[in-house]
DNA sequence: CCTATTCTGGCACCGGATGCCATATGAAGG
DNA sequence: CCTTCATATGGCATCCGGTGCCAGAATAGG
């Protein structure tokens, strides 16, 4: 059902193949510098196909994220329970889409950097994300401040991931061990913030041992100040 | 010497003028729908000179956003120490910035929902706040896990900070002190969170007091493991 | 009045993007 | 083998956003 018919002919030349030629000309030429047409005769794939298969020249060094992106958001659907943990695996999911060929990630990295335009395109993939990714952790909450939550939770899992995948992007030669280590310590870092938040609600207000953590230096009034804060917890309407 | 001559002549038409004029006839004919050459025949500017002045039709709509925030940047570079602080009210300003013209931003925000493109330059707005953000913080701290800390923190404040524009934006006649009740509630809710975050790196790991909040019913062992996480602190490379 | 500086508008042009139509290719069915 | 259907393709005309170029207009200062 989903080829209504299942004929028809595969693309003549692979989309990957356009996207590398792509990229070899952008990163040569520069990006606006470079016009359709020049694509269209590097690939022997006309003008007008490429706008028909990719829809904008944008779309052509973005296509193979889009794909990953795809795969992502299926892997949530799919997902059982446990919004958390399915969130951090989706993340990374898309840490290993990058790894996995450095070849388009690499020069497209460097081509967002340079342009304006493309790295409002690049930002709006991680909007994405960070979209979808929010709506899934809210999807299993309580209503109301779970939204806040969950967006809250979202962007700061984004962030982080974003802030280790620049990090090998800079230096693509490293050790892929060492990214994983940094990712996995960055992951670790927004569990410990967002899992009080997203479970704030879940238990109720009273009934609660109190802990946290202080400078030994913390005068007794800035103790109780802060103890009072977080004993009020994270709503208040 | 900002205006090297300081002679020349002012705008003929007003830039809020042209705003306001090309809002009501995106909101009347659909965005792509209307041409440049509307706008000017509208306006009374030629389409040469709105070029020049705007950049292009998509910044027409965002020339006011534009302005808010250089404002906002203006305002943290010339803010004073407690990076915290300072962040959350620039938010405030944002959000001020917001409410004070209904007439552009409310029209925009529906402008923006129905296209995936003005959405997408929306997105990279509130990434450069963002990204503004995340490097005042960074600004004042000792480096390295630093920048991490920064970025989420900030990711998390323009998270909570669109959340409540977006309640606002859907409905823009409610009572604006709700709105302000609102933003006080989420900046709390991610001062909670971004706190401990940030200061992590300048309390050394020993010598501290643990306090934490958990369930009544937690078991003993569930608690000391994160008790165990906690102490181990935000680092661990 | 003359000059320097800026804003402005008209014109030509490039190139991205879309609609239309004709064609080719491969799979399913007779 | 031939027909049919769905898809991929390519050429063409066209629209329109965006830019470079140049000449005229407006304003402040000598």
């Amino acid at each position: 059902m989903e080829r209504p018919g299942g004929r028809g002919g595969q693309p003549r030349v692979a989309t990957r193949e356009v996207v590398l030629a792509a990229v070899r000309l952008f990163t040569d030429s520069g990006f606006e510098a470079t016009t359709m047409d020049q694509i269209a005769a590097a690939t022997g794939v006309s003008r007008r196909s490429l706008f028909r298969r990719f829809g904008s020249k944008e779309d052509i060094l973005f296509a193979e994220h889009d794909e990953l992106f795809s795969t992502v958001v299926r892997y949530l659907e799919a997902s059982p329970d446990e919004p958390l943990t399915s969130v951090f695996s989706a993340a990374r999911l898309v840490l290993q889409g990058y790894l996995r060929d450095p070849e388009i990630t690499v020069p497209r990295y460097h081509l967002v950097r340079a342009h304006p335009r493309l790295r409002d395109r690049e930002v709006a993939m991680t909007a994405r994300y960070q979209a979808a990714f929010s709506s899934y952790l809210a999807r299993s909450g309580d209503g109301e401040g779970r939204s806040l939550a969950a967006g809250v939770a979202a962007a700061a899992l984004i962030s982080a991931h974003n802030h280790v995948l620049r990090g090998w992007l800079r230096r693509p030669e490293q050790d892929s061990r060492e990214v994983w280590a940094g990712f996995d310590e960055a992951m670790d870092f927004v569990r410990r913030a967002a899992e009080p938040m997203l479970h704030a609600e879940r238990e109720s207000r009273r009934d609660h041992v109190l802990v946290a953590v202080y400078p030994g230096g913390t005068g007794r009034e800035e103790l109780l100040r802060r103890i009072g804060a977080a004993v009020q917890g994270p709503e208040g309407s």
